[in-house]
DNA sequence: ATAATATATTTGTACCAACAACAATTGTAG
DNA sequence: CTACAATTGTTGTTGGTACAAATATATTAT
């Protein structure tokens, strides 16, 4: 399992290191896109990270560096701040979208569908 | 398979911090293990391992400093280098297995034996 | 023999991540 | 309404990691 979490995580460096995207910052700016406009403080966002970051405050500078994120305080609870994707965070996942399919396709096409289902079941099984 | 493959790095860290070992350095030690006290190069070593680094000079470094493995010029050939684990390493190694042995489980226990057959059939197929 | 090429590892540098300390804000008890 | 505790996020520091260039040795071609 170590082996082919490595695996797929090289495959996925691979194709973002083009857009000088990290995994983990690419998987934020996904976690943002399904929130649909919705703005996210960062503990959420750091729920959600497949690996969580003792750091997501300067991965969110780097985001916004790029102009991809875009943060404010919250204004219900100044504690917080309200993390959003820009439209040109959602240009840049709209590009990225049809490289990331290819690259899990070309992981996953080793299987037929009805293994990919199993698999996918297994690995829920152990970590749920 | 990202999700799944953090997960078990977690619990192995977990495992190993006490000792002051990382996932990767524990990597090497039963990489050299496995070897049967025959010297093993650098790239040999690299080879192996299941997260390639592009350092692991200053890895086998931090090995030595702890004590637990060893490293020579190869007589053969001079630009290669002969890493061996010590008996210190041994015996580290000799107290981990059983700890690493019950996070294994304390993970695989929630497939039952055909289960895990199955999940190790499917993992290996997608990057063999 | 000598130069050019290939192989094996190390080192320089700059970046990234983990851990802990800190600051700001909010909630709550007396 | 004041003091204390909890929550939320940021920043400092330290050590790890990646990429590229450098070093050292061996092999091959002229």
């Amino acid at each position: 399992m170590l082996r082919a979490g490595h695996h797929v995580e090289e495959q996925l460096h691979g194709c973002l290191q083009t857009y000088g995207l990290s995994v983990p910052q690419f998987n934020v700016l996904r976690i943002l896109r399904g929130q649909k406009e919705q703005p996210v403080s960062l503990a959420t966002v750091q729920d959600r990270m497949i690996k969580k970051m003792s750091n997501t405050s300067r991965l969110i500078d780097k985001l916004i560096d790029k102009q991809l994120v875009s943060r404010n305080t919250c204004a219900a609870n100044r504690r917080k701040v309200d993390i959003c994707i820009t439209a040109s965070g959602l240009d840049l996942l709209k590009t990225l979208d049809p490289l990331v399919d290819l690259t899990e396709k070309n992981i996953t096409s080793k299987l037929n569908a009805e293994e990919q289902q199993l698999l996918n079941l297994l690995l829920q099984k152990i970590f749920n």
